[in-house]
DNA sequence: GTGGATGCAAACGTTTTGCATGCTT
DNA sequence: AAGCATGCAAAACGTTTGCATCCAC
């Protein structure tokens, strides 16, 4: 935690940017909501239940330079927001995502699924890959077991 | 085109929508613009050219309806606006994208790249696909070869 | 004291909604 | 006449921006 701090802190200064408290305080959040995949809004929220200061836009500012830095990646399932998702430490590709339809729970997997895949667009497409998004919408494993049941967000 | 706007006409029907002359006006756009991707503004002022009454909303209305219908999907490449792209005729699977971080193109892959990867991600995470989308992130081939040229949109 | 960072409120662009009107059967 | 579909305008929503203030060096 501590020191996943630090290294963000340091990636900031190597930009000449600093880790202000109300950057750290945001850092803090996506740290400690790893799992999540929160909107802006929730994590604006989270922020300031410890830091009742703090403002939307600065949330924002933040969350656009941790996006710029690619400390965070910028996801949207298609509901109208959008969504920050720490990236893994030394992670050089972005995580999949298993999206439920009748849960809404979002699940991620971490495994390179897409080394030949992309061998192969960049082959056949001459097309160089800088980054990629990959998302299934499907029924997740819980709700295959409580089928009749419905699963509160 | 007549047997493309037939077909969609009785899916409508089977599920007691009607195809109305916006409706109409609507789908036609889509089908001549086959290989953009288009936003809801986009389409409309498309389809206010040749049928200048329709209002916004209706084109709004339109859009989701067909999304329903699984006759477009709607995608979102990070740029703040949805955009709509027509499933192929007897596509099971929706089509992928190469969005160029140069110049914006988007381009369209085909092939059906997921097949393995989707049998995996089934048996590992108990995920019942339905859906899937996948956009890779780089530089198109056009752009490689005009390295030193603004691409105009 | 200078420059970046912040908080607030206003502005913005996209999408949705309410409602009165219109069309079709 | 009933019910869905439409057009318009207003509202809603997420996000960005302008600006005065603040803070660190």
């Amino acid at each position: 935690m501590e020191n996943r701090i630090e290294r963000i802190k340091k990636q900031l200064h190597s930009q000449s940017y600093k880790l202000t408290p109300q950057r750290e305080a945001t850092v803090r959040v996506l740290l400690e909501h790893e799992e999540d995949h929160l909107s802006a809004e929730d994590v604006y929220l989270l922020v300031k239940e410890k830091s009742p200061e703090i403002g939307l836009a600065t949330v924002y500012r933040t969350l656009e330079l941790l996006t710029e830095l690619k400390v965070v990646d910028k996801i949207n399932f298609g509901d109208g927001v959008s969504r920050y998702d720490l990236r893994k430490e030394g992670a050089d590709h972005f995580h999949h995502h298993l999206v439920c339809i009748e849960c809404g729970s979002v699940d991620e997997i971490q495994d390179d699924l897409l080394g030949d895949v992309e061998k192969t667009v960049e082959e056949q497409f001459s097309f160089i890959i800088k980054d990629h998004r990959l998302t299934f919408h499907g029924i997740c494993h819980r709700c295959q077991s409580n089928t009749d049941e419905e699963i509160p967000s």
